[in-house]
DNA sequence: CTGAAAGCGCTTACAG
DNA sequence: CTGAAAGCGCTTACAG
C-alpha cells in the first residue's frame, strides 16, 4: 500500500480510503489511486486490514463436521457456500471424527484465526465451552444435530417424524416384524430415529422386540454383517428400517448377496445414490442437506446481522420417497 | 496478551516468548505467564501474530474444487486434510464450479487472507495468473488435472492409462463395437480418457466409429439419454465405456430401465457407490482420491519446507475392478 | 534472561 | 476532501 500511495503521490490514508470505498475521496485522485493499484498488481491485505478496523470482521467462517468427505455434509457445505458467497465469505472446514477433543482443537484454531462465526455439527459431548466466545459477539449455529449445554440456533432434519413416516410406512404395508438398525443410540440423530420407531409401533399396537433392534456401528460392513445375523435369527424380520445411509448400504448389499431383495423389505433415512437404479428401487425418508447447509449459513448471517433474541430451532422435513423396497408385503 | 502481561507482572515481550516457546525464559517467569493466560482464558491471535512474524506463514491453505460437494473432491479434500493436521494447518475451502472468474476470484480471496499455499483443481483455462504470487513464495499444487501457462507441481490420475485400460479389457472380453461417453474434450481428464479409449481401440486394429463416440455433458441425466440413444440406433454398441462418475450413474440407469444391463457390458472411470450391489456389479477403473490428496498436500508441504527444483509431476495408477458388468460377451 | 521500542499492513479519529 | 499520527495484537532486534 506504501508503493501505491508513492507512486499515486497521495497519502496512505487516501489509498485507504479510494481502496476501501466509503469515504469520500476527490474523484481525480481516486483514479489515481485505483491506477496505481491496478500497474502494482497490489492486493489489499484482508486480514491487516481486519486487525484495525473497527468492526474487526475477518469474513471468513468455520465449519466442523464429522467428516468433510462424507457426502452428507459436503451436501450441507455446498448449501452454506452458496449463502456465504453472496456474503463475500469464505469457509474454513475441518472434520472432528467424532472426537469432542478434536472438535474442540478445530475450533480453537478458527477462533485464534479471528472467524466470524462458526457452524457446527457437534460431537456427542459438552458444548459449553463455546460459552465465553458466543458472549464475545461470535455467531454460531449448529447443524445436523442440537448442542448440549449451550444454547444457540440449530437446523435439523425432522429425524424422529421422517423415521416415525418410513416405519408407518412398512406397518401399512402389512408388516409387523420390523427390525431397526441404527447407530449408536449416544448421537443424537440415532436416538430420535430410534424413538421415531418405537413411537411408531406404539401408535401401531405392535409389542418392540429386542432382537430385531440393533445397534451396528456406522460402518457399512458391521451393518452388512448384522443384517445377515438378523434374517437368518429363528424369527427373522419381514421387513428393515435402516436409519443411516451407510448402515443402508451395507443392509442393501447382504440382502442382495443372500439373494433376499425381493423378499424383505427396506427403508432407508437418507437417500443414497444408486437408489433408483436397484431392482428393486430403495425407498428412503430423505434429507434436505443443502438446504440445511443453506438455512444454517441464513441464521448464521443474521446472527452477524444484528439478531437478537431467543435461539432458533429449525427442523425440516423429511419427505418418503417411495421406489419399491420399501413396498414389498410380507410373505 | 496485555492483559497476561499485566497480571503475571512482566512484560509483553516476555509474554511472547513464553507463548510462542522458542526462546529462553526464567521457568519461574514462564510459569506465571502460563498461568496468568489459563486463568483469562487468554487465546493467541494468530492473524496478528502472521503479520508481525518474520516467517510470515499463516499455517492456512486454500483449496479451490470444481464443486465441494463432488464426493470426488471431498474425498481429495479429506486426504489433504490428514497431512495438514499433522503440520497444524487449516483448510479453506471453495467451488468454481468450473467458471475460470470464479476460480480466480477465489484464489484472489484465499490469498488476500495470506494464506501460505494453494491447492487448485484447475478450471479450463489459463493460470498464468498464478506466476507472480508463486514467484513471490506461494506454494501451490494442481490436482486431478494440470494447469496451464504455468509450470507447477501437479498430481493426477493415469487418465490415459486407465482408460486405456478399461477398453483393451473389453476388447479382449470379445468387443468390437464399444461406445465411449465422456465429458466435453476441453476439459483436460475428458481429453485423456478420450486419447486413452482411442489408442485402446488402434492397438486391437479397430477402427473408431463416429457414432459411438458420444460427448454429454456432465449431468446423469445428459448420459441417460445418451445411453438411450445409443442402443436404440441401427448399430447399438456391445459395450459402453463411460469416462465419468455421473455418466456411469446415468448410464446404468438406462440399461436397467431398458432391461439391458446384463446384454451391454459396461466398464466406468470411477468408482462409485453401491456399484457392488447393482446386479452385474459395475466394473471400474477407480481412482484414489484419498491417495491424490496426500500427495498434493505432501508437495505443497515440501514446498513449503524449501523445496527447490523443477516441477513434480505425479501420476497415480488407476487399477481395473472387475465386478461383473465389463465382463459380460457380446451377444 | 528481560524490557522498552519499533514496526508488520492496515484503518480511523483528529486537525486542517 | 486530505494527511500526519496513533494504534489493532502481536514479534523481534536492540540494549541492558
Amino acid at each position: 500500500m506504501k508503493d501505491v500511495a508513492a507512486l499515486a503521490g497521495v497519502s496512505l490514508s487516501t489509498v485507504s480510503r479510494v481502496l476501501s470505498g466509503g469515504a469520500a475521496v476527490d474523484p481525480g485522485l481516486a483514479e489515481r489511486v485505483r491506477s496505481a493499484a491496478a500497474l502494482l498488481g497490489y492486493r489489499r491485505d484482508h486480514t491487516a486490514s481486519t486487525l484495525r478496523r473497527a468492526d474487526r470482521q475477518s469474513a471468513s467462517i468455520g465449519l466442523a463436521w464429522e467428516d468433510v468427505s462424507n457426502p452428507f455434509f459436503s451436501a450441507v457445505q455446498r448449501g452454506i457456500e452458496d449463502v456465504a458467497r453472496e456474503h463475500d465469505m469464505l469457509t474454513f472446514v475441518g472434520s472432528s471424527d467424532e472426537q469432542p477433543e478434536r472438535e474442540r482443537a478445530l475450533v480453537e484454531s478458527f477462533c485464534s484465526r479471528g472467524v466470524d462465526g462458526l457452524i457446527i455439527a457437534p460431537t456427542t459431548g459438552d458444548h459449553s465451552y463455546l460459552q465465553r466466545d458466543r458472549a464475545l459477539g461470535l455467531a454460531i449455529v449448529f447443524v445436523d444435530r442440537p448442542p448440549r449445554f449451550i444454547d444457540a440456533d440449530s437446523v435439523v432434519s425432522d429425524n424422529s417424524g421422517g423415521s416415525a413416516l418410513a416405519v408407518s410406512h412398512l406397518i401399512a404395508g402389512g408388516h409387523r416384524r420390523i427390525a431397526f438398525l441404527g447407530d449408536r443410540p449416544e448421537i443424537y440423530t440415532a436416538a430420535e430415529r430410534f424413538a421415531g420407531y418405537r413411537a411408531a409401533l406404539g401408535d401401531a399396537g405392535i409389542p418392540q422386540d429386542p432382537h430385531l433392534i440393533r445397534h451396528p456401528r456406522y460402518h457399512a460392513v458391521n451393518a452388512y454383517e448384522t443384517t445377515v445375523d438378523l434374517v437368518r435369527g429363528p424369527e427373522p424380520p419381514t421387513a428393515l428400517f435402516t436409519s443411516q445411509n451407510l448402515i443402508t448400504i451395507g443392509a442393501l448389499r447382504a440382502l442382495h448377496d443372500l439373494g433376499l431383495h425381493r423378499e424383505i423389505a427396506l427403508v432407508g433415512f437418507d437417500d443414497i445414490v444408486l437408489a433408483d437404479t436397484v431392482r428393486p428401487g430403495v425407498t428412503v425418508v430423505a434429507q434436505d442437506a443443502p438446504a440445511l447447509g443453506r438455512m444454517a449459513a441464513e441464521l448464521l448471517f443474521s446472527q452477524l446481522d444484528g439478531h437478537e433474541g431467543p435461539s432458533r430451532h429449525v427442523v425440516l422435513p423429511t419427505p418418503l420417497i417411495e421406489r419399491g423396497s420399501g413396498e414389498l408385503r410380507p410373505r
